[in-house]
DNA sequence: AATGGGACCTGCGCGC
DNA sequence: TGCGCGCAGGTCCCAT
């Protein structure tokens, strides 16, 4: 699930579901999402702890459920996070709740990852993460582009650049600005780098209103499917018409990562 | 510094 | 129907 949006959905919809309730029982039916630690280690640190405080840093959420012990999720490409009494087919990890809902940890392709941390800021990938994208100003946002000479789309989904945008939504913020995703980041003006400023704060935005975008597996902590896909402008919309312009949306491998784009408006 | 490939995993949809 | 292939919203590690 993974974007920004979907794992600040899960932060808020967790915040009011949670706070307060203590981890009666961890049943690890996946032990390879336990990383850091063994999984009788981290039985014996979280049980019979208690959610305290919910926080999200890029795609990460971070729960904190000692003084000085957090706990980490991260959902990578396939994971996502149910709070139900039923268990879920691809239930992973299960937090059995004081109040006998099942908190899950649920992953079809078992690449997320749960860990157990003394302070969540010595985490590595927190430690090499790049600023939370609405900590930033426009001005400070057009900043981090000096000296950089790689091509936009991939750098925007660079996590040490800038956390929380993934494949998805940093395609989606290039095509709102008019933006070829290959474009060089030293030819971008201040301008359009603004442009881009604004429209990721837009688009960022919105699928947080709409609770994510469910391409995939990712659903709400009820199990409900997020409801930004459908205004997604180029995202898996390869041959369809631009919403914009009318021209064919092109697929294009860019980074390593499929990319759509219309070749005809994204200058 | 930047880019490319493979690895980690499982399941789905497609063409033959 | 069955099979093989390509594809999937992430990130790490290694090589050039």
């Amino acid at each position: 699930m993974p974007e920004l949006p979907e794992v600040e959905t899960i932060r808020r919809q967790l915040e009011k579901k949670i706070i307060n309730r203590k981890i009666e029982e961890i049943i690890i039916k996946d032990k390879r999402l336990i990383k850091g630690v063994s999984p009788r280690v981290f039985k014996f640190e979280a049980e019979g702890a208690s959610f305290k405080r919910i926080l999200r840093r890029g795609k990460v959420l971070i729960f904190q459920i000692k003084e000085k012990t957090f706990l980490i999720f991260h959902l990578r490409i396939s994971g996502w996070v149910i709070l139900s009494k039923n268990i879920e087919k691809f239930s992973r990890v299960i937090f059995r709740l004081s109040d006998n809902n099942n908190f899950q940890f649920c992953d079809q392709r078992a690449l997320g990852e749960i860990r157990l941390i003394g302070d969540w800021r010595n985490l590595a990938v927190v430690k090499k993460m790049g600023p939370e994208f609405f900590d930033l100003k426009e001005k400070e946002f057009i900043e981090l582009f000096k000296n950089k000479r790689t091509k936009i789309k991939p750098l925007l989904m660079d996590q040490s650049f800038l956390a929380g945008i993934g494949n998805a939504y940093a395609q989606e913020a290039v095509f709102c600005a008019g933006i070829h995703p290959q474009r060089s980041v030293d030819s971008l003006s201040k301008k359009e780098l603004g442009k881009i400023y604004s429209c990721l704060s837009a688009i960022l935005k919105e699928a947080i209103k709409k609770k994510g975008s469910s391409l995939d597996t990712y659903r709400q902590l009820n199990g409900s499917p997020g409801n930004y896909a459908p205004l997604l402008k180029v995202y898996g919309r390869e041959g369809q018409a631009c919403f914009r312009c009318g021209y064919s949306i092109e697929r294009k491998v860019i980074g390593g990562r499929g990319t759509y784009f219309c070749p005809h408006c994204q200058k």
